[in-house]
DNA sequence: TGCGTCGATGTTGACGTAAACATAGCCCCG
DNA sequence: CGGGGCTATGTTTACGTCAACATCGACGCA
């Protein structure tokens, strides 16, 4: 063997650490530590110094060691149940983007199915997670039927429109959501409201039906019998195609927009025009609403905001230790060409 | 002062160590780190102990330490420019579950704003995040544009359809795609197919739109002027707008779904019936083109493939230091209700 | 019976950082 | 002009884990 030292050809370059910055500057590394984390009084002459070291030797500090010695991590887990539905997206983003302008990165934990099994087992891995909090964007009952254990010591803030969680609530405001599209309609005349659901285990699904229904009663309207979808434009287009249908519909809300695409498209193919022959109003105003055929009238959701206040009430726990109330943010009702007046009655739809 | 001791209301309950662990098994603490990695020879009956010990104590390791110790942190960096664009959620979906189950947990580093500075501030930063590889999800051209240096000795992916980047890229094949969707409607019998394509920065637009013309023109058709749009429905609309003015257009291939739904919602308010009088083709295949009006015929992108195939390379690269070769993944074209042969010429479209 | 071997477990130290404490020089004020 | 306090910096140590090495006892074979 020409050569004993085996390890050579590829010197494995250590990432440089504060003690490479001392010596070269120096100084102890302490004062190298004062400088990166911006606190205490350095000598301007020293900080510079330092700075310059830092510079040459490409140092950056290592998290790993940073969270080791101060507990904290600098990083918020959220637990998604799905990347697919536009609203969860929408917020994550903004949690996002805000989480790195509050110094946080944001570490994703995916659950692979939405198996009350699954949830438990994330749950539990949850603290092997190095993150300072969570927060939990929810699909579903899940939290309940599964027998999860929380991290107790951990802050957690949880999008969904239950009340049951022992963590503060951010939410959409379904209820006066729901109330919008739906008087919406019986203010532009409509005798009554139809409406295509979410699935039955959304609570946001359920609070914007027990709204529907609770403003049609307050109004004295007949309360139609509820059409189940799964959220899909799919579902939606079954519900319309039961809808197209019946004679007696003049006004359609989904529970989202979704949804509403597939009942607008329902309704184009079996001819009935929208909206002279018949109204469609959705729910959260996805990008893609106002291009719809007609522009869809609709319920804007603020994902964004709703993003960002999660994020602030949990750094403002992580830091602090309080804890929030719920955080209910209002929806605004989007016209667009979707809706109208009713046709004239006798209200046999017109088929051209 | 009553109580001396002001600090008892609230024992600070520090999270079990495994010095902890190793004080109730009556063991070292070394036995414990053993059993947790599940390596070595442990005498069963210990063995049981310290799980015991561990369960009731409520041990998890600690990343941080973990990470500190052996110089691996667990974690995988997306570098995210929006996640607003549907395609790349999906992507991100597939290699947030992907990265799970090798796992590897997801740390999500957004960008605030798409512009060379954000960039390269983001990527000097990104070394301080405790991540073992990095996947840069591209939206343009912004990895050549700003001066920026990427950690050299860091795994990185890039999902993008540019040749240029000095890191292994995966994309869908935007070539071939574009090639069937414009090949799809002149079998139809189209004279020619417009274009309606994404932005300039984009280089998969650039892609599609090139291997449109080459299908045109390995066709002897003619080749329209291209219309611009930037991926938004809103500029479907407008270019559908002016597509809708000419009577020489009788199909049309946009560069993504959204777009060509706005370009759906321009026809049908001009009167012109899809696809009686002119079809329309659309790429991504999004879960809502099925129930566009009508429902889109479309190039269906595989973007979990992509996301599974990029992280594949990633964790390839992180274990075994290998890199990759690029990675293409096919597209395949969905025939849906808005394609069919041209209207009989001469070809003025009918106003009804 | 004695020695080598091997399996199970313990001891030590290091990873990079930062809190706590220590020190040394300086200035201000009585 | 002497002591108290303040500023800039250094020293020590612990955070939790795991690799490397050390130890100890049991068993097998000559």
């Amino acid at each position: 063997m020409p050569n004993g030292d085996a390890k050579a050809p590829r010197p494995v370059r250590r990432p440089a650490s504060m003690a490479d910055v001392a010596r070269l500057a120096g100084v102890s590394g302490q004062t190298v530590s004062r400088v990166a984390n911006e606190v205490e009084n350095v000598d301007p002459a020293t900080r510079a110094r330092v700075l310059a070291a830092m510079r040459e030797v490409g140092y950056r500090p290592n998290r790993a060691a940073r969270a080791l010695r101060s507990g904290r991590f600098g990083s918020i887990g959220v637990i998604m149940f799905s990347l697919s539905s536009y609203g969860n997206t929408r917020s994550l983003e903004a949690i996002a983007t805000g989480a790195a302008s509050a110094g946080y990165s944001i570490t994703l934990i995916p659950l692979a199915s939405a198996s009350p099994m699954a949830v438990a087992a994330a749950f539990a891995r949850l603290s092997e997670h190095a993150v300072d909090g969570v927060v939990i964007i929810m699909e579903a009952h899940y939290l309940h039927d599964s027998q999860v254990e929380l991290p107790t010591d951990l802050p957690i803030v949880v999008l969904d429109s239950s009340g049951q969680y022992p963590y503060p609530i951010i939410d959409t405001d379904q209820a006066q959501g729901a109330r919008l599209a739906t008087q919406h309609l019986l203010d532009l005349g409509h005798d009554t409201v139809w409406h295509v659901s979410g699935p039955a285990v959304s609570f946001s699904a359920t609070r914007r039906r027990d709204s529907w229904r609770a403003t049609l009663e307050a109004a004295g309207a007949r309360v139609p019998e509820v059409l189940r979808g799964d959220w899909s434009a799919n579902s939606g287009y079954d519900a319309g195609c039961i809808l197209a249908e019946r004679d007696d519909v003049t006004a359609v809300f989904a529970s989202n927009d979704e949804m509403a695409l597939g009942v607008l498209r329902a309704f184009r193919e079996h001819g009935i025009r929208v909206p002279e022959d018949r109204s469609v109003v959705g729910f959260d105003d996805m990008r893609e609403s106002a291009n719809f055929s007609p522009p869809l009238t609709t319920i804007h959701q603020n994902f964004e905001r709703v993003g960002i206040r999660a994020l602030e009430a949990l750094v403002h726990e992580i830091e602090t230790g309080d804890t929030s109330e719920r955080i209910i943010v209002p929806t605004q009702l989007v016209q667009r060409a979707s809706t109208a007046p009713p046709p004239a009655r006798p209200g046999r739809v017109a088929r051209p």
